[in-house]
RNA sequence: GGGCGGAUAGCUCAGCGGGUAGAGCAGUACCCUUACAAGGUACGGGUCGCAGGUUCGAGCCCUGUUCCGCCUACCA
């Protein structure tokens, strides 16, 4: 006969060595690669290809990239083809940012040759760690389909991206105002603003009229843009100003003449009513500037400096020149008043500098006439959680520019185009030569198509870094046809984005831009959009919580691989289930122990089960339901009754919804109530037949094998290495991860109220053993039941059901008699006769 | 200024087709018990931010309001 060979399980739970073992099998069996000829439906992942500039790494990363893994998981084991790349994010200001941290070096300093160096140096160092951690976290990716924005492919798939908006006539260039980074300076895109709120002071500062010389007094909270002032504006009805209609104002100190025009938007509750108007004071300015073909005084340079334009002020920055000018106009006669005021500043994301505006040439990629389109594509989108949709919609509907997406930086992809020297015809280049690179490589042309000119010089600027990351779709399907590339196009739209809130505006947004203007489509069917993981005191956790908590063995809270060295990294990610979709959550160290001790009892359970099955043959036919015991099939009917809404929440991305379910079940039902209840079969074998036992094992081993499935997904290597110590070597499936999900059984699901009387009897004697101060295990001589007031049907179900009365109260006997412990059933009271106490051993 | 989340036990979070509240942690008591002491059993602990309203009945629906976080906005 064949019998299971009992597999040994250590007695202690070893998370290290669990891990190691499991990253090892999934590296060998190779499961999570993506196989285009596998049968089944694709379930494709577009993946947040994280920044090198971001490589503090800490545990609100595992939390958002670990909530959208279980959900794969799970897809895996339905039986979906799964497609999980990585990719790195190397392009752009981040990178800029961090190298020049880093190195303490700037722009000026430098070859552009040597800065890319340090930057491609770092993101490999950047990516390492980062594919480091994702292993650590067990995030089923297959590193076949890894991306990193700076390779050939990415470079590619952007510059194709940039000709074939160019063919659609989406993307143009032109020279106007934009906005300004003057640390970086560099140009800007809308959704690289941040808004920062700072004390600044409002002064009064007269001009005076050139007919009479008579005073004109404006508010502002930036004199230093007084030399570029090209206006003034008041309300077209107010009417303390309405005699000024067609004449001019003097500039105080500067002399220049300006006009007085009128404009709706003016508040006349505001300051005096009448206002200024720069070269470029704020998008109002350029819009007056644009519409009323107002002059132009750029005083603030690309770095920031005032320009000679600013006369005697020209070299100071705009914030020492504001005080100079507010004191030379003081001792001129000008300044009438300051007062505080608290005001929202436009800073630039990436250095944290209030921005400015800039005039140079640059590419553009037209957005503002799509809105409506944009707007209907957000609602075709499968928002998850749902109400995340709006902070799309009001992004799109407050856009004012279209998406600027020049830099002049160094690192990044260039733009495909040479320019005629002589004419300024742009020479763009041929789809089969891509990348390129126009600084050094030739243009496919020897002269201008326009003019004939052969001095023909590359672009020297490089695209915003979400010109390539809002591909990323398309980078996966190969778009660009990129040969040897993995990945095509039935690939698009890919099932499934995940994310965190905070670039819903840059990248959602762009990418949503990219797929309908290249392939008017969706880039996928929903979007899966992740909370923070927040330090203790519900802030972002900062770099400088990780270096302040770090203890003296380098051991810091935040930081995940020590985490995962500590509590395993299943804790960690069990912690990281714990929060809704969408939702932020508190880091607390304590909170990863409960993932720790779900993983412990998990072991531990299965140990237990397999000193119980000693003599099973997974293989014998087994008991049908019906011929369970009582137990038996209630385990199975409450395991089965979990499945559909566990399952629900999966596709509806809840993962959160579905650990309660599983934990309720495990905790509760399966360890504290059904195995307590099932040891007294293998305890007091002289109570029971060998059916009894023959159903118990049967069902233990069943449903054990259904719960690792079900916390597979969560916590992947204790259930994987338990599954191949179990039930490998019987089933075959190299990985539990690759085996089918759980499904609910019908058939082997039906109510066993008997169970109802016997849960209470269990409830009443803990309860009374515990008034008692009598241990739970301890044998009791007797389980008294007093039935005076029960029905004939209670009466029925009690006799019926002796040997789980015995079992769940672990007495002796049952006998009939008064007693006063009402048991939460109807016409039943329960009592212990505890016998006689075994000696206690008296220490010396 | 507008919008979106959150506000429930000391802490972290559930509960929301309305029927006077749950889990884990922390606390207390007991139990060295043949899976598990990083355990088990039991207990204590909440006027569900505040004020109105609808309803026989409201953390759950409506209105207003106060804090916290985030997004967004030209008050120069």
């Amino acid at each position: 006969m064949a019998t299971l060979n009992i597999p040994e399980i250590p007695k202690d739970y070893d998370a290290a060595s669990i891990e190691e073992r499991c990253r090892a099998l999934w590296e060998e069996t190779g499961i999570y690669k993506y196989d285009p000829n596998a049968p089944g439906e694709v379930f494709s992942v577009d993946t947040p290809p994280p920044y090198v500039s971001a490589a503090h790494l800490h545990v609100g990363h595992a939390m958002s990239y670990t909530q959208a893994e279980i959900v794969i998981r799970y897809q895996r084991m339905k039986g979906k083809k799964i497609y999980y790349p990585m990719g790195f994010d190397d392009n752009g200001l981040p990178t800029e940012r961090f190298v020049e941290k880093t190195y303490n070096i700037n722009k000026q300093k430098t070859t552009r040759a040597e800065f890319r160096a340090l930057c491609l140096e770092e993101t490999r160092k950047g990516a390492a760690q980062y594919e480091e951690l994702w292993r650590s976290l067990g995030l089923s990716v297959d590193w076949n389909l890894r991306y990193s924005t700076i390779d050939d492919h990415c470079r590619r798939t952007a510059q194709r991206s940039f000709l074939d908006l160019y063919g659609k006539g989406r993307v143009y260039r032109s020279n106007e105002p934009v906005l300004w980074d003057v640390h970086f300076e560099t140009a800007l895109a809308q959704a690289d603003l941040e808004s920062m709120a700072r004390k600044g002071k409002m002064h009064d500062i007269a001009f005076s009229a050139k007919a009479d010389g008579s005073p004109l007094v404006i508010s502002t909270t930036r004199p230093e843009l007084i030399p570029a002032c090209v206006a003034l504006y008041h309300h077209p009805e107010d009417e303390r100003y309405a005699h000024l209609k067609g004449t001019t104002a003097v500039v105080p100190l500067f002399e220049h003449e300006v006009p007085i025009l009128t404009d709706e938007a003016v508040d006349p509750a505001f300051g005096t009513g009448l206002m200024m108007v720069c070269t470029f004071g704020d998008g109002e300015d350029v819009r007056k500037w644009k519409r009323d073909k107002l002059a132009t005084r750029l005083v603030i340079g690309p770095d920031g400096k005032m320009l000679p334009s600013a006369g005697e002020f020209a070299g100071q920055t705009a914030e020492i020149a504001r005080n100079n000018i507010v004191g030379a106009l003081a001792r001129a006669g000008h300044h009438l008043k300051s007062v505080s005021v608290e005001q929202n500043v436009s800073i630039a994301e990436r250095s944290g500098v209030p921005v400015e505006f800039n005039m140079a040439p640059q590419w553009f990629i037209r957005v503002l006439d799509i809105k409506p389109q944009m707007l209907a594509r957000s609602a075709e989108l499968g928002w998850n959680p749902e109400w995340m949709k709006v902070r799309l919609d009001h992004w799109i509907e407050g856009l004012k520019y279209d998406w600027n997406i020049s830099r002049q930086r160094f690192y990044g992809v260039p733009f495909p185009v040479w320019y005629c020297q002589a004419c300024g015809e742009a020479i763009l280049a041929d789809e089969a030569s891509l990348p390129v690179d126009p600084l050094e490589d030739p243009c496919r042309l020897s002269a201008c198509p326009a003019c004939g000119g052969t001095d023909l010089k590359g672009e020297p600027d490089v695209m915003d870094t979400w010109m390539t990351s809002s591909l990323t779709p398309l980078i996966n399907a190969n778009w660009a046809g990129t040969p040897g590339r993995k990945g095509d196009m039935s690939l698009h739209p890919m099932t499934v984005r995940v994310q965190a809130f905070e670039i819903i505006r840059t990248w959602l947004f762009y990418t949503l831009i990219k797929s309908d203007a290249h392939l008017e489509t969706l880039p996928w069917k929903d979007v899966m959009i992740s909370g923070w993981g927040l330090n203790e005191h519900g802030k972002k956790i900062s770099k400088s919580d990780l270096e302040k908590y770090t203890d003296k063995d380098g051991y810091n809270r935040y930081e995940p691989f020590g985490v995962i060295k500590k509590f395993g990294a299943d804790a960690l990610r069990f912690w990281a289930a714990g929060s809704h979709l969408g939702q932020d959550m508190r880091f607390n160290e304590k909170d990863v122990k409960d993932g720790r001790k779900l993983a412990v009892k998990l072991w531990n359970a299965a140990r237990f089960v397999l000193m119980q099955i000693e003599g099973f043959d997974p293989e014998a036919p087994r008991p049908s339901f019906a011929d369970r015991m009582p137990e038996d099939r209630w385990l199975l009917t409450e395991l089965n009754r979990i499945l559909p809404g566990v399952e629900a929440g999966f596709e509806g991305y809840n993962y959160a919804v579905a650990r309660e379910a599983i934990e309720r079940f495990f905790w509760a039902t399966f360890c504290d109530d059904y195995l307590e209840m099932v040891k007294h079969r293998f305890w007091k074998p002289e109570l029971y037949s060998e059916e009894a036992r023959v159903s118990a094992r049967a069902t233990l081993w069943e449903a054990l094998r259904v719960i690792l499935g079900l916390y597979a997904p969560f916590v992947p290597f204790t259930t994987e290495d338990l599954y191949q110590a179990i039930y490998r070597p019987v089933e075959g499936t190299p990985s539990l991860h690759i085996t089918a999900w759980p499904t609910y059984e019908p058939t082997r699901t039906a109510d066993v109220p008997e169970m109802q009387v016997v849960m209470a009897i269990l409830r009443a004697v803990r309860q009374l053993r515990t008034e008692a101060r009598l241990s739970q295990t301890r044998a009791l001589e007797a389980v008294v039941l007093d039935l005076r007031t029960a029905s004939d049907e209670l009466k029925g179900v009690v006799h019926a059901m002796l040997p789980s009365i015995q079992a769940v109260a672990r007495a002796g006997a049952v006998r009939f008699d008064e007693a006063s412990y009402p048991a939460d059933v109807a016409g039943l009271a329960v009592g212990i006769v505890a016998g006689e106490l075994p000696e206690k051993v008296v220490q010396a």
